[in-house]
This record gives structure tokens, sequence and C-alpha cells, in this order.
DNA sequence: GTGCCGTTTCGTTATGCAGCGAAACATCAA
DNA sequence: TTGATGTTTCGCTGCATAACGAAACGGCAC
């Protein structure tokens, strides 16, 4: 069977027709960040009234791919795991656009971005082919492990040390990045690096986006982690 | 801008809506092992009318998911190329779909398949690794690349000299394998080996779906290459 | 030539669904 | 309490499009 180990034509069509809306895929654009957005924000990013936008993201919800959290009046809507947004990533990577409409790089974009919530692009390819290099990461059958002297290299560049000895226990997962074409690191190891990155200063977001702006402090730090960009 | 580097909404949304009809889901499902069908095939496959079929292709031609060539009186579909197929694969990747329904895991399917028209899978992968390992593949910039010495083993092992010969000319594109999520042979160089081991009947194809049926033969002549299965 | 077959085009019908406004519901701030 | 704000539900309209049958257009065989 050809869909035997994958989708059937059902499943795949409902997915498709998840996606098959501007307005839903403006707003699942809108959620790749991995930020939780409330609702009235998303029917503005997708240009639609309240109520319209409120059916879009119950099918979104119901589809399996949106997460929803109520907080107050707000009903913050976020993507519901790593899976849908490497999928999403994908989906929407620029080898089928090509052909269709030559796509703008972003420069910004191409040297370092969240991919839902890890460090993705040059700078993410860059820290995980160093870190594999010098042993600070291995690969095991459950995933990508920190080793100890990882640990210590950290703290060393400033990495609070209560938050860096727990980073061993955090599994990674190898991310292909669809820009670079090589992995990178994801995962809950990935995650939790990047937050830290992002509370040091040494990475900051951008206002729009995903795009992740590194310091100045930030790259020379990196620079002493054997993290360099070209 | 969140869609930058990568489609925006429109394109997505487009996209979207070709996979959006079970029928022409079921019409690209149909052509994901590489080979080429004529419509009238293709409108069974998807349980629709002669008439209801060739709307559909002709939205899928249009849209650049298809290519075709006519023959006598038939018109043969297939795929636009291997990002299609890439594409799709990821698509249809079971990590989405496994919250909506458990997938049912084809055995021959993992052990080895046809990702467009290379070679993947448990036997792909083995085949990247045990390759890489020897040297007889070595990757550069430009993708990866058979030495000689791999040459020589081949023919040693049974493979038609010409052929063999000609393999280092050709490009393989490293593909990641969603089932093994870990790396294999595609570009030209891995359509060109899954071809020559069709051809020497190593491998056969199942009768319907990409699974790929290693022979005793086939398996043995590929463990004198170093490619095992476990 | 004539008939057969695979395919596409045309015309039609019917259905699914996106969009909005109005109203209901919930939460927060006076 | 009352009013303001964020969100969902309901009812409605209009449009896009999937489906089929009939007919037209090719290529092939006799």
């Amino acid at each position: 069977m050809t869909e035997a180990a994958s989708l059937n034509r059902y499943q795949l069509a409902e997915l498709g027709a998840l996606l098959a809306e501007p307005a839903r895929a403006a707003m699942l654009l809108a959620l790749m960040d991995g930020r939780a957005r409330p609702a009235g924000e998303l029917a503005r990013a997708a240009s639609v009234g309240a109520a319209t936008a409120s059916a879009h993201l119950k099918r979104l919800l119901d589809g399996g791919l949106l997460g929803v959290h109520a907080q107050g009046r707000h009903r913050y809507y976020r993507l519901a795991g790593d899976e849908v947004a490497a999928w999403l990533e994908a989906m929407a990577l620029p080898q089928i656009a090509r052909p269709l409409r030559p796509a703008s790089a972003d420069a910004a974009m191409c040297r370092a971005r969240t991919c839902y919530r890890h460090l993705a692009g040059a700078l993410g390819v860059a820290l995980c082919d160093a870190w594999l290099g010098r042993g600070w990461l291995h690969s095991s059958a459950d995933g990508l492990q920190l080793s100890q002297p990882a640990v210590e290299a950290l703290c060393q560049a400033g990495w609070p040390e209560p938050v860096a000895r727990r980073l061993p226990q955090l599994r990674g997962r190898s991310c292909l990045d669809w820009t670079e074409r090589r992995l990178h690191v994801g995962g809950p190891l990935g995650v939790a690096l990047t937050a830290s990155m992002l509370d040091l200063g040494w990475l900051r977001r951008a206002e729009r986006g995903r795009a992740l702006l590194p310091s100045a402090d930030g790259l020379r730090r990196l620079a002493t982690l054997g993290v360099r960009l070209d």
C-alpha cells in the first residue's frame, strides 16, 4: 500500500485543507516563531474579522495543529508541538516555492533564526558542527547529549552554573536546517540552549518575525566556545 | 517578515489547496514511487471519472507539481521533480500523522523503499553509512561523490563495468530519511545506484506501493560491499 | 476510409465553506 | 453594579469548485 507507512489520501487532504486558506496559512506562519498569541492578534495578522478568525482557529485546533491556553479574557494559541513546527518548516521550504516565484532571501533570517523554539540558520548549524567536532555533543540512540567538558566551558563563558549543570540531562534532536541543508540541535536541549542565550543577551529576537540578532558580546562569547560565523 | 525566506500566505495556501482534495492527494500518492502513469490509471486510483481526473491533473500541472509527456494516445503524468517528491514525503511524514491516528508501520517499507526514484529506508541509510565509513563516498560542496575504489568494488560484486565507471561523474544529494531520521543518498547518483540494483535483480519493486524487496542474492552481494541490515 | 479508445473541453448542478454582523458569554476595571 | 474589552456562537449570503454526462479531439488498428 502506498500510504501504509504514512498518511492515506483523506488524512493528507485534511492537512492540505487546513493550509488551503490564506487566513489560516497566515496564522500558522505568524506562530512559527514559537510564541503564543491571542486570537485577536491572529485575526489582525490574517486580516479577517474576529468571528472569522475564531472559526479558523477552531478548525486548526480540531485538526491538531494548534494548542491553546486561556489566561484571563485572552486565549493564547500556539503550534501544537515541535513536530508541527518542523512539518510547517518543511511545507514552506523554498525549494518547491522557487519554481513558483523566486524567494527573497532575508540575510538576518539566514544567519540566525528560531526553528520553532530553538536556534537555527547558519549560527545553529555552526554550533552543532563545532560542538560535535569538539566532542561536546555526542549522539546516542535517543538523541544528542551534552558532555561534562561542555558544561565547564559554558560556565567559563558566563553561563549561569545551575542552568548549565542541568543541560546534560536534556536530550537534543537533530533537526534539518532548510536554508543550510545541514543539521542543528533541536529538542529540549536545543530549546534550553537558545533560551539561555536569549536570557544572557547573546541573542535577541527581531521585532517582527523569526530572525534572531546576535549581539557583539554574544558573538565574542560564542567564538570562545568554538562557534564562528564566516 | 516571517515569511521572507520561504513562502508567503498565498503561496502556502495554494499548495495546500492542491492537496486538499482526496482525489488529488490519491493521485500524488500514486506517483510517489517515481513512475509515470497515464491519466486513466490515475483516474481509477482516485476513484473518479475521466473528466474529473483530467481537471485535477490540469490543476496539479498548472501548480507545478506534475510534469507530463504524451506518448501515442496516452499522456503520462509524473511528479515534477525530486524537490516535489521530497516535499510530499515531508508533508506525509508520520510524526504529524501519529497524533491524528496511529500509523500502521509496514515492515517492508521501513526496510527498503523508493524515495521518489532512489533507495531509502534502513537499507538506504545502511548503504550511505557504510560507504561514507569506507571512504567510498565523500561529500564536497556540491554533493556526494563516489570514489574510484568503490567503482572497483562494485565491478567485483557484479556491477556492469561501463555503468560503474560512469558513477563517479554523478553527484549525490544527501536526503533525510523520515523513518530512520538519518541521511541516505539521493540525487542523480542515488537514482543511478538504485536503477542498477533493480536491473541486477538485487532489488525488485513490490507489486503495489513503494516498497523494494531485496533478493537473497542481492543481500549477499550488498554484504560484500559492507551494507548490512541488522 | 471506419470504428475504437484514451483524453480533454464544455455545460450543468450541487455542496462546502469563507466572510460578515448581531448577539451571547466571559473577564476585568471602575 | 455597570461598562469596556476579548472571544465565541449563530444565522445568513455569496462564491469557488468538485462531480458527472455529453460531445469533441486526437491516435491507432483494421
